[in-house]
DNA sequence: CCCCAGGAGAGTC
DNA sequence: GACTCTCATGGG
């Protein structure tokens, strides 16, 4: 187990794993979030000034957590549109981190999210883990992997109804079927952002939201702007949006914000569900 | 009973 | 291109 700390401003464990753009945690008795990801897991913690990171393979979380990025400059970039609400839920949530996810995960769990609240994604979400990943054996307990393809791919129908997706549980058999039968998400790396939302486009569950999501969140590209019903209320009642469709507001927003645009959107995101209510 | 949730597909015009 | 309806499911 080694143990990473950094400085805290830009690194908030709370405001990172519950902006909205990650699933599968779990707030333990101590106040550190356990954090899954593929096979792997980290305990993350924010104490005053500092957070900690412990892992097996902090390699892979530094990755993660997107930890070599600069983010005082994308702070400072964000504040320099000079609009004063985007300031002022940049500075309550500068503490977030883009994650670089797993591309199928990120895809998996954000089609499921589709119509559905995160509480009902994430109970989703652990269920499909349960049943259908590796059990990891490990000092302190046991977890569950992220499924193979594999796996995925040979579970009914039936199984995935039975987690709770419902409509949506054969939009996940037929990914996973296209998934076991050679499709590579990976491929599309070498593709524009813009390209890369045509190719997703064309898979049954994944519409423009879903696909802005996978885009920022599987592929890191930040110039994405997802919109959802939140962000959709925050462009009406916050920015004096006049659009109504929500690929023209994605649009609008993209092209004020530019590569900015995935971390704005986190940090509007979280504050309208959870800043705002404090 | 209603409405809503990190929407998308299919149908109609 | 544009509406509009429907799609499971749990919670308020």
């Amino acid at each position: 187990m080694n143990l990473l700390k950094v400085d805290s401003e830009f690194f908030n464990a709370k405001d990172t794993l519950l902006c909205g753009q990650f699933f599968r945690y779990v707030l333990d008795i101590d106040g550190a979030y356990t954090v899954y990801s593929l096979n792997k897991r980290c305990k993350v913690y924010t104490i005053e000034n500092f957070t900690y990171l412990e892992s097996d393979d902090i390699d892979y979380f530094t990755e993660f957590f997107d930890l070599k990025n600069d983010y005082s400059k994308i702070y400072n970039d964000v504040l320099n549109f000079n609009d004063p609400f985007i300031s002022h839920v940049a500075t309550l949530s500068k503490g977030i981190r883009i994650l670089k996810q797993n591309v199928i995960e990120t895809a998996l769990y954000f089609i499921i999210s589709q119509n559905n609240n995160i509480k009902r994604i994430q109970n989703s979400v652990e269920k499909l883990c349960q049943g259908l990943g590796e059990k990891i054996e490990c000092d302190g307990g046991s977890y569950y992997a992220f499924p193979t393809v594999k796996n995925l791919a040979s579970a009914s129908l039936d199984f995935y109804k039975s987690i709770g997706l419902g409509y949506r549980a054969e939009y996940i058999k037929g990914f996973a079927e296209m998934l076991n039968g050679g499709y590579n998400l990976d491929n599309l790396r070498a593709l524009s952002t813009s390209e890369i939302t045509s190719e997703l486009l064309k898979i049954k569950g994944i519409g423009k939201k879903v696909a802005d999501c996978i885009t920022l969140f599987g592929f890191n590209r930040t110039d994405s702007f997802p919109v959802d019903t939140w962000i959709e209320k925050i462009y009406i009642q916050n920015l004096n949006g006049k659009q109504k469709d929500r690929v023209k507001i994605s649009q609008e927003l993209l092209n004020k914000f530019g590569n900015l645009s995935g971390y704005v959107q986190q940090y509007v995101f979280y504050y309208k569900r959870s800043l705002e209510n404090k």
